[in-house]
DNA sequence: TAAATATATATTGCGCACAATATAATTGTA
DNA sequence: TACAATTATATTGTGCGCAATATATATTTA
C-alpha cells in the first residue's frame, strides 16, 4: 500500500520524484520563513549564514569565522557567499578581515549590531514550528531521513573517480 | 532520545533546522541529478517542466498544456517559467504558440525532438535511486512527509489574512 | 457598446547557486 | 633562495526564484 503504488507505472511522472517533493517543500518552506526574515532584512541564506556566525560567536576563543568554514559548514562556494557577504557588511552586520598571519583568509566578525539581530532571530524558530505544524516526533523522523539522505549523497561523491 | 535532544539548547543552532536540512537535502538530490541531466542538456527545472510535459503528452484529447497550469503544477511563477520556456524552445524541444480561442494562453506542445527524449531520460529515475540509496520503504515515509509538510504549509497560507 | 475589471503572460531587478577561471598568498622543493 | 604546487578567496557568466510591475486579451458591467 504504499504511496507510490498509485501511479507508480510511470517512473517519470512528476508527483513520483521524491526530487520533486524535495525541491518543493524547501522552497514552501523557505517562503514560510520569507516574511518573518524580511522584519530582519536577511533573506534566508543570509540567514543561514548567521546563523553560523552567531554560534561561532558563542563559541570560546576568538570569535568568528573564515569564508571558508562557511562554505563548508553551508555546502555552497565562494561565488556564492563571497557577494552574500559583502551585502551582509554594507547591511553593518558583518565585518570582513584578512587574518593577520596568514592574510589569505578572510576573518568574518559580527559587528554589535550582528549580534543584536540574534535576540529578534530568536523568536523565528518558535514561530515557524508553529506555522510548519509537525510534531516534534516527526521533525525528528524528518531529520533523520534527510540527513541520512545527504550523508548518503555525499559518501556516493567517490564513484565519480 | 529524540536527535534534537543533542544541542537543543540553542533553538538557533544551523544542525537544529529542519529548514536548513531540507535546503541542503534538496541541493544536494539536485547536485547528484546534473551529472545525468547534463547529458540530455537538461537544467533539473527545465527537466521538471520536461517532466509535466511528457504527461501531458501520455493524455487523451489534444497533447501539451499552458504557461498557467506548468506555473501551477510546480508552484513557479511566470519570472521563472517564461525564460526557461524560451529556452527550451530555442533548443528545439518546446514550441510555444496562442490558444486559438484565448490569446492570453501560451500553448506548449513539445517538438518530435522533445518527445523523443523521454525515452533517454527513462533511465535517470533508475539511476539516481540507485545514488540515493534509499529503500522503497524509505522513500514512501520520505515522500509521505515532505507531502504533508507541504500541504500544511500551503493550507497554513490563509493565516496571514 | 464603452468603460471597468479580471485574467494570462511578459518584463525588470535583485539575490542566490554553481561551473569555470583568475588572483594572490603560502608552502614545499630543488 | 627561486620556482612549482597548493590553498583561500574573488570574479565572471548563466540560469534560476521571486517580488513588483507592465501589457495585452477577455469578460463583466453600466
Amino acid at each position: 500500500m504504499a504511496v507510490s503504488d498509485m501511479s507508480s507505472c510511470n517512473p517519470l511522472a512528476l508527483d513520483n520524484q521524491v526530487c520533486f517533493l524535495l525541491y518543493s517543500a524547501s522552497r514552501a518552506v523557505t517562503a514560510a520563513y520569507r516574511p518573518y526574515l524580511a522584519e530582519l532584512g536577511l533573506t534566508y541564506p543570509q540567514y543561514l549564514v548567521m546563523l553560523v556566525l552567531w554560534e561561532a560567536c558563542a563559541t570560546e576563543g576568538e570569535p568568528g569565522c573564515t569564508t571558508g568554514q562557511l562554505c563548508q559548514r553551508l555546502r555552497l562556494d565562494t561565488g556564492t557567499i563571497t557577494p552574500l557577504l559583502k551585502r551582509l557588511e554594507s547591511a553593518g552586520l558583518v565585518v570582513r578581515g584578512r587574518l593577520p598571519g596568514d592574510e589569505r583568509v578572510v576573518w568574518l566578525r559580527l559587528t554589535p549590531e550582528g549580534v543584536r539581530l540574534r535576540e529578534r532571530a530568536c523568536a523565528i524558530p518558535v514561530s515557524l514550528s508553529a506555522k510548519l505544524g509537525l510534531g516534534l516526533e516527526e521533525l525528528d523522523a524528518l531529520r533523520a531521513m534527510l540527513s541520512m539522505l545527504e550523508r548518503r549523497l555525499l559518501a556516493g561523491v567517490p564513484e565519480q573517480a
